[in-house]
DNA sequence: CCATTAACAGACCAATTGGTTTGTTACTGC
DNA sequence: GCAGTAACAAACCAATTGGTCTGTTAATGG
């Protein structure tokens, strides 16, 4: 058994596997055996790449947590003709093909607020740089917008922005517990209404 | 030293320091000693009221949770005159006397359902029941404002009430992270506009 | 081609965990 | 007032936990 070794490539299979059962079990529910058994690695692999649990916490959210925002939010919303529709654009999308397993679950990146950022202040930090990214994202799309007459002048981009994370993060949060999907479409909505009535 | 003994009150004070610690440290860091070392209780207490770690975690939402919400969502809104300036009586109270340490520590009911309600079943059902409970009740109130005339008729009073404490649960979470008060305080005040439009 | 080091394997460990057991003491009904 | 039981105390335990230590093997530069 010719065992190739690739550092960079095992480095993120850790952080993968780490980051999926950090999304089903949370930080302080996912226990390094669980990582180690899903990446087919022993222990000395593990602690040769990451010193302890919470760098690896940490670097899950530096690194993971901070590509999929900017996936998601960050570029769509970059250099748009109509930032208001790129937005409802994005909801859309993020709504079109939800499994009932990600229903159940939840966003990775609100579980791990909720759970550990009023706990440990490394964590509240990191996630804290996600929510300003998003929220930057969208307070500069409002404000393209007004500049091209598309956006309502009275209202104030960046409480708006976080107005709509809030609520859409809400809305994932309440589904995880109702688990009724037709609900969540319904909710989400009110969220779509409430952006298009933002329009000038 | 005269031991007294008072079996429903010690039951009482086993829960209520359990409840604090889920706040603070959520359910799985939690620890069974910190409660014993909270209540100055032996193991034997402990275990003599609840046969293990799930059942105490359970009873938590069951009593304190649910009458939480009761006193805070439930009764204010029963028998209103003016449902609409109650729903934002119950929102401004809510805010008023908020301190930086429960603007880090979040909701505890937003708190437990991320970090549970996908895990666990039985946390998830009882979740569940008290948001059914706070939906309910913000409904109805909708629903009676309708009536009155006072709430336009073309609302669904149970997916704006669902979108009312999504957004309100979005806040709180978003606020823990965000660390900001001021900002905290704007965008509740636009949902508070939110609920505003509501009006006939 | 060989020395050095990086990338792993895996046995080992101390501390912590939830939970049990056995014993003691306060209450309660008769 | 005493027997029986409920309400505790506290030592004890097995399993799990994150983390270390000592090897071994593959790459890499000279």
């Amino acid at each position: 058994m010719a065992a190739v070794r690739n550092a960079e490539q095992t480095r993120e299979r850790i952080l993968q596997a780490t980051f999926e059962l950090m999304y089903r079990n949370g930080y302080q529910g996912m226990r390094i055996d669980q990582i180690l058994a899903n990446t087919d690695l022993a222990k000395g692999a593990l602690y040769h790449h990451f010193s302890n649990k919470q760098t690896l916490g940490y670097a899950v959210v530096d690194e993971i947590l901070l590509k999929q925002m900017q996936n998601k939010w960050v570029y769509p919303l970059q250099n748009t003709e109509d930032p208001l529709a790129a937005i409802q654009g994005v909801l859309e999308n993020l709504y079109h093909c939800i499994t009932p397993q990600q229903m159940q679950l939840g966003c990775p990146l609100n579980n791990l607020s909720q759970e550990m950022a009023g706990i440990d202040g490394g964590f509240q930090q990191r996630l804290e740089a996600i929510y300003q990214l998003w929220s930057n994202a969208i307070t500069t799309a409002l404000s393209t917008g007004q500049k091209n007459g598309q956006v309502k002048q009275d209202v104030e981009p960046q409480v708006v922005a976080i107005f709509i994370i809030s609520s859409l993060q809400g809305i994932t949060g309440a589904a995880k517990c109702m688990q009724d999907v037709d609900m969540l479409m319904k909710v989400k909505d009110t969220l779509s209404d409430y952006i298009s009535s933002l329009a000038a």
